[in-house]
DNA sequence: CGAGATTCATGTGAAGTATACCTTTAGGCTTAA
DNA sequence: AAGCCTAAAGGTATACTTCACATGAATCTCGTA
């Protein structure tokens, strides 16, 4: 106690660059989306049915992250929700999960405990049977003549999580209600994912499709500069920056949602500094810091064991010179590791799924390559970028009390 | 010299185990009439 | 007698282990030129 901060907080109120910083924040939906007319007008035509209760044709949604496709099902979410009926004999509900929240939507099981939840239900974080679950999942549909949208976003992780049988299921769903229809809209940015799925559930889920193609440098300008607008107090956006911004993202396959970050950050790091006007090497500075805030987030939120498994690449990938580390090593490190942690130690075969996560984490590179009689093993390249990777040992150090 | 067999170190799938947690059920206890 | 609580029984998901078999190219083997 007894620490002046006045001053820290005076500052910040007087050099606030911001007038309303949440237009930038990622969970905002604007009045309007630009550049995604089409898609919305289709979005709406092909979901339209569900004012007069009938069941719209599923739908699928494809394009790199940040082009929009959340933001216009949200759009049209918000507009059906306006325009049905107050009479109507049937409800309209419309419910939105991202498939890729760990912990929270990873397994078949939490997805539809998640869906419970939101429809205002609770099951137990574990214990039931997944059938009993559908089972109370279809209770709560069919309570009542309910016509419900169900968006499932990063759909393309669920089914790469649990298989595609998990779609069968939600689709098969419908056969089984007799009150309440079930419409269901598949949101991925991964296309490759449609060809290995089950024909069935391919063609059930895809009766309609669309595709989102990726902003181009001047339509992220359009978004960036109407936002900023709003976000900011003018003059306070310096000469070209609005540009760079959109420069970056299109670079980044046309990502909007990195674009507004961006420039979000680059506002905060330069209120922090005091500046009165964001400047080009704000917006770097954002950039290495998006990178690296990213990263550690997930390097922090891992468990232990994966923590530790992460540390031993880390430490091989220092210790040899050279790029990659084999599977072998970790493993011997990793023991090594848990003995000075006293935690337990993982069988290889754990440990090999382990870095797998990792792998798909985007933390390391891993392939599977044979050295002929030296045996077949994974080799595996950190992709944290130096700079990063000692914050992250950092980290791991304190989390693990090493 | 070259085709085919061998080999190494681990990848990978299936099945099993431990743990934590859930529901159901039956018995025992309390309570109110 | 009805209602409530508790503990045991029976069940599941998840993280992990165990077991067995699959891999794929460097290396070895051996017949042949």
């Amino acid at each position: 106690m007894g620490v002046e901060l006045s001053h820290i907080f005076n500052q910040s109120k007087q050099g606030s660059l911001f007038v309303n910083k949440s237009v930038l924040q990622t969970n905002y939906t604007p009045d309007t989306v630009p550049h995604r007319n089409t898609q919305i007008e289709q979005i709406a035509s092909i979901l339209a049915p569900s004012l007069q209760g009938n069941k719209p044709s599923n739908l699928f949604l494809y394009g790199k992250t940040g082009t929009g496709k959340t933001l216009s099902i949200h759009y049209v979410k918000n507009e059906l929700l306006k325009h049905v009926a107050k009479d109507a004999s049937f409800q309209l509900k419309i419910t939105y999960l991202n498939c890729k929240l760990r912990k929270v939507s990873d397994t078949e099981y939490r997805i539809l405990a998640e869906l419970i939840k939101k429809m205002g239900g609770s099951v137990p974080a574990t214990g039931l049977p997944t059938e009993s679950v559908y089972s109370r999942f279809l209770e709560m549909l069919d309570a009542k003549p309910m016509l419900m949208i169900l968006i499932l976003d990063e759909i393309d992780y669920a089914v790469q999580k649990i298989s595609d049988s998990f779609l069968y299921n939600i689709l098969r769903l419908n056969s089984e209600l007799t009150q309440s229809q079930l419409c269901l809209v598949g949101i991925s940015n991964d296309l490759t994912f449609l060809d290995n799925l089950d024909p069935r559930v391919k063609s059930s889920l895809s009766e309609e499709e669309l595709v989102f193609p990726p902003y181009n440098a001047l339509q992220l300008k359009d978004i960036l500069g109407e936002r900023a607008d709003v976000a900011f107090k003018q003059g306070s956006v310096g000469e070209g920056v609005i540009a760079k911004c959109a420069a970056l993202a299109a670079r980044e396959h046309g990502d909007a949602r990195r674009a507004l970050d961006l420039i979000r950050i680059a506002g905060e790091l330069c209120e922090r500094e005091g500046g009165d006007s964001i400047l080009l090497k704000h917006l770097d500075h954002a950039n290495e810091k998006m990178e690296r805030d990213k990263i550690l987030d997930v390097v922090r939120s891992e468990p232990q064991q994966f923590q530790l498994v992460l540390l031993a690449i880390i430490h091989l990938t220092e210790l040899k010179k050279q790029e990659s580390v084999f599977t072998g090593d970790i493993f011997q490190m990793y023991q090594e590791l848990c003995v000075k942690n006293k935690s337990d130690v993982l069988t290889p075969r754990r440990v090999s799924d382990i870095i797998m996560e990792f792998d798909m984490l985007g933390l390391i590179n891993s392939r599977v390559v044979s050295k002929g009689r030296g045996g077949r093993m994974r080799e595996i390249t950190l992709v944290i970028p130096l700079n990063i990777v000692e914050k992250a040992k950092e980290i791991l150090h304190e989390s693990l009390l090493l």
